[in-house]
DNA sequence: AAATTAGGTTACGCGAC
DNA sequence: GTCGCCAAACCTAATTT
């Protein structure tokens, strides 16, 4: 606000995607045991930097969302019965109206009432319909759902996947592709959006379609729904694979810190961000003199040895620095 | 464990048909 | 729309240091 309040913004560089996240240095994620856990205030939610897992989920007030004066009052708000979902469909209650123009005992209708069913049948197909795309919406939902689980990737993100899903349906991408496809596609773009990116070999394993047809269909998605287009930051990768591994924050940062810099000299056009990710936490590593290998932070980024050889090579030339030792 | 090397695979964009 | 081609990045695998 006040610019006063701006001078312990030097090193904040490491996390700049929202404004409303803290660290919580206390906590311990208890699914991987690292530290890295922040506090979201806007999402109500406490979740792990790394691996996502949402330590409290419902921080927020579970209580009705009305107040109540006096009795009376209460007894006119209070209701019961299961709270109002997005996932909300029919149910599998469907109705069926007979196509002969007879009534409950065989006899003919009057033209009146002929009249009458023929209408009904045409806004009951309609309805009809309706409700086969929220089928195919409820099962592209638990598809994402299912995958994001897997992945240990955040609520708030699978809420975000669930509406770019929604949108593609609305604007007619699915048809003639794959629902899986096209929530796993999503589920990408989601992760990608929101700087908790996962990589298109993780969705992969996960998907239950391949490789090529995600990143297909990604590309698709993002560009009839003109979604921002930009390449992975490597950075975002950092701090789980760096958990992953067991490395220290002073690791970490450093990796970022080598990140950072050599991207400012073009090193990264064109480069897997994964594999430049993996490089600096290995160069990272070694500066500080942890005991890393690289076979262990290849499996971990999922790239290979030569990759990594390669790119830390480049990184090391473009920095200037040396591994001593 | 790390480095080197060789050969294969992949996704991408482009123009021609 | 798809066929063929290209160039770059990345992979696998074998071998050496």
């Amino acid at each position: 606000m006040s610019d006063t309040m701006t001078t312990a913004s030097d090193r904040q560089d490491e996390r700049t995607d929202s404004t409303s996240v803290t660290q919580s240095s206390e906590l311990e994620c208890p699914e991987c045991g690292c530290s890295a856990v922040y506090r979201n205030h806007e999402r109500g939610e406490r979740c792990c930097d790394h691996c996502g897992l949402v330590i409290e989920g419902s921080m927020l007030d579970t209580g009705p969302e009305w107040r109540a004066f006096d009795a009376s009052e209460r007894e006119e708000k209070s209701r019961v019965g299961a709270p109002v979902t997005r996932t909300l469909h029919d149910k599998g209650l469907t109705t069926a109206i007979s196509w002969q123009d007879r009534d409950g005992n065989g006899r003919a209708l009057s033209s009146k009432r002929r009249e009458q069913m023929r209408r009904l049948r045409t806004w009951h197909e309609r309805a009809r319909t309706a409700n086969n795309k929220e089928r195919n919406l409820q099962f592209a939902l638990s598809e994402i759902d299912r995958m994001a689980s897997a992945l240990g990737v955040p609520q708030s993100i699978r809420e975000i996947a669930s509406v770019l899903y929604r949108r593609a349906l609305d604007e007619d991408l699915i048809r003639g592709r794959s629902i899986e496809g096209i929530a796993t596609a999503t589920l990408y773009a989601a992760c990608r959006q929101e700087g908790l990116p996962r990589s298109l070999d993780e969705l992969t394993e996960v998907s239950r379609v391949d490789r090529s047809e995600i990143a297909r269909t990604y590309r698709y998605v993002a560009r009839e729904l003109s979604l921002a287009l930009e390449p992975a930051d490597p950075r975002q990768y950092i701090p789980r694979f760096c958990s992953a591994l067991d490395l220290s924050g002073t690791v970490q940062s450093k990796a970022m810190e080598i990140c950072s810099i050599t991207a400012e000299e073009g090193l990264l056009s064109g480069k897997s961000p994964t594999g430049y990710a993996a490089a600096a936490i290995y160069s990272a590593a070694r500066l500080c003199g942890s005991e890393t290998t690289q076979s262990d932070i290849a499996s971990v980024a999922q790239v290979t040895e030569v990759t990594i050889r390669k790119r830390y090579h480049e990184q090391l030339d473009a920095a200037g620095l040396t591994i001593e030792g």
